[in-house]
DNA sequence: TTTATCTATGCATTAATTTCATGGTTTGGC
DNA sequence: GCCAAACCATGAAATTAATGCATAGATAAA
């Protein structure tokens, strides 16, 4: 069996010349880097070096190591420098799932200083999951979740990083531009454009209509939010979205968000991670960071 | 240190599931594994995987220690089965060593079905030499020398494979064309034409010109040899070469050969060789295969 | 020929690995 | 909800392997 010692050992002695001097390199006695060659040499059945004078001469097996030697041992070195690194917590990665639609925007703006602090971790998003969420995070398909509706159960830690209001957006022309407030019935004859979601999932529904008994003259679902806002600016629907999505594009698109009854509906994104994550140096990172946001985008 | 061992290891329990099977498919004890984990773990300063259940998951860590195992475990294999091959004499490479220009022809009928039978052995033929062929035999530059001259030192074999006589090729046309045999004198007003080599290593000078204190009228060097029987075919000069290498081309090129003086110059090829070298067995059958052209070529 | 240098090897010592025995945890069946 | 089965962790003992020392053998240089 050619260990990983081996490969070292051949390749002192090709850098220094002779068994005594890689003896010197490795930390150790002449006698052993001897003993150790002749059991190798031994069990491959196939000496590795043959005497020349009183130099060491590789034989065609011995080169074969060498080269194997060359080519793995960088790479056992650089795994390994990788696993401090990964040890100090600088390098991992970083799998966020993604269980709100319009929360993209806001990602964006968390990712994106994440990134530039923390160069060796490898983020990815996804946002289809098989079982939910909840699921994708217990799968270990994704290490941190973006969701409105946390679930608090055991083995998981759900913290809310970002408080918004949802509300509902027309286009400032539209006849209910000018309320207060929506009222549930104010949408009878209206077309809601959502996200490709169930129903139930989609708060406008399960907090405004549906405990109103109310419903809507029609139902299209668009996936991009740029478009969906853009159907809503030419006056084609309204949709519900998170104010501060909204205030981004007012002035661009003539768009205008009204609060949906008295007490608005106030949501929160939370960020679930698994408790043995927690305290891993970048998540806990990426909390702090996503939990600047808030201020960020009060006062753009 | 990550060892050949731990990536059999995470192998090992990657393929297996769980920790005692991985054992017993390396024959060892559930226990030896989980101490060399253990201790690996400390080194690194991290886990290489975290307890879900009774299961194993493999950290991030462990992620990377597999990828390296999958990409290196292979290429040790690959290695020592070659290693193998190596110490039962299939694989090797036989650097061949040319000090005999015409000779050159005769190599390919020798290489050819060699190439056949040790589908394992790089051949490499090279034909200019530092320090002469026997000091690139001695250096290790070339396993095999092919020359006329063999030096009887120790430390070094030669084996005489095959046998022919110098003679002198003319056009048909030409004067000395009808002779039985030449002599020194006739060649005072011809064009020889030799290889680019010293003239003491040209037999027709060591041996024929000189001992008689004849000369030519001109000298000409060509180095191809194909090129040289062209020349001489056009009448543009004379030269000596190997009787059977001229019968090849004695009738497409209108060709005679002559013997040079009443016994001609009768040569030997020979086979070099390190001492430590003659018993491997594809130098053996390299040997073995020279010797055989001998009928092929008296045969042709 | 002598001396310095280098590798090989037997033997005693030291270190590492492995196993055994056992305890703790989780899972699934009853 | 309890019990049995399956699995991993761990301490201590036993085994095995690696290492260093001392020295012999061999070569090259002086």
């Amino acid at each position: 069996m050619i260990e990983r010692f081996h490969l070292q050992l051949l390749t002192a002695v090709d850098e220094c010349g002779t068994l005594t001097l890689a003896a010197d390199k490795l930390h150790l006695s002449q006698s052993a880097l001897s003993h150790s060659i002749k059991k190798l040499e031994q069990q491959l059945g196939t000496a590795v070096w043959e005497k020349d004078g009183r130099k060491l001469r590789l034989t065609q097996a011995g080169r074969q190591i060498l080269i194997l030697a060359k080519r793995l041992l960088p790479q056992f070195e650089h795994t390994e420098l990788l696993l401090t690194q990964i040890a100090k917590g600088q390098r991992g990665s970083l799998r966020i799932g993604m269980e709100c639609h319009p929360c993209y925007q806001w990602l964006l703006k968390v990712v994106s200083p994440f990134l530039e602090t923390w160069p060796g971790v490898e983020v990815d998003v996804k946002q289809e999951f098989q079982f939910g969420g909840m699921g994708a995070l217990f799968d270990y398909d994704i290490d941190v979740l973006v969701t409105p509706d946390p679930l608090f159960k055991s083995g998981v830690t759900f913290i809310p990083v970002f408080d918004f209001e949802q509300r509902l957006v027309v286009s400032q022309s539209h006849p209910l531009a000018t309320l207060q407030q929506i009222e549930p019935a104010d949408l009878q004859n209206q077309t809601l454009i959502t996200y490709p979601v169930e129903p139930q999932r989609l708060d406008i529904f399960s907090q405004f209509l549906a405990p109103a008994g109310c419903t809507v003259k029609r139902h299209r679902h668009i996936e991009a939010t740029e478009i969906m806002l853009q159907m809503v600016s030419a006056g084609r629907g309204v949709a519900a979205l998170p104010g501060w999505l909204v205030d981004t594009y007012a002035r661009s698109l003539k768009l205008v968000s009204l609060r949906l009854g008295t007490k608005g509906i106030m949501k929160h994104i939370y960020l679930g991670m698994r408790n043995n994550d927690v305290n891993i140096d970048y998540i806990a990172d990426f909390v702090r960071l996503a939990k600047q946001t808030e201020n960020q985008v009060d006062e753009g």
